[in-house]
DNA sequence: CGAGATACCTTGACAGGCGATGTATCTTGT
DNA sequence: ACAAGATACATCGCCTGTCAAGGTATCTCG
């Protein structure tokens, strides 16, 4: 139910997936779930982002999917980060804070002041 | 010279702008020159992407411009915070002090776990 | 006089997010 | 028995923000 955040997430989808992945092989609604529930229900992906995220990870093979054997239920397509993808996330996370700091620094008012 | 922070910083562009107008009118090279500054050289906007940023800000009643009365040099542009555009930063700040936690709560490994 | 800095601006392409829509299965209430 | 809602995946086409490339004009310095 938030409206404006959407932007702000713009370039850590990956990232979030790939920190999901990190604690194990997941599919798409769970991972999803898992992201509402860890913000209090104050983010969730749209269906569309999230799937067209999968799509540019598995191309970039930073994971892999395979489909579940579930004898019940909806079909599920299971994915599972690779090593590569481990050194991508790291290297994600590690921009992020370096970024985020810089951010910081940038949105907060200095009165520094014109001459 | 930063590559990766672009998509990043995707979101931030008119908040830090508008953070910069806080400390009083400025016109665009001079911000991009105080971007650049205050990240010690690892930011800096891309010029089409600052001037399309004023143009929607303009739009949006966030800010207002005028043209400097120079004697000499080239013309410049400057750029003034409305009273709506001050109340617009104070609402993206807040915002980003959200997101940015809800961030950093995603994107840390969780050993959670599947059963 | 040429190079480089200052200063602004526009066009067109591209990529990511997302609304809309569609599929199929299972559970639960009436 | 049947409708509603949850689970689960997928695609199409639009919108928006970024940016490479190109352009204009002025000033300074060697």
């Amino acid at each position: 139910m938030s409206t404006i955040a959407a932007d702000l997430i713009r370039g850590h989808t990956e990232t979030i997936i790939l920190a999901q992945l990190m604690g194990g092989d997941s599919y798409g609604y769970q991972i999803n779930k898992a992201v509402k529930q860890m913000t209090n229900a104050q983010y969730e992906f749209k269906e569309a982002t999230l799937y067209s995220a999968f799509k540019r990870l598995e191309e970039e093979h930073y994971i892999r999917s395979y489909w579940g054997n579930e004898g019940s239920g909806a079909r599920r397509r299971y994915y599972a980060i690779t090593d590569e993808g481990r050194r991508h996330y790291t290297r994600l996370t590690e921009e992020w804070r370096r970024v985020s700091g810089m951010i910081e620094t940038l949105i907060s008012v200095t009165h520094s002041e014109q001459l």
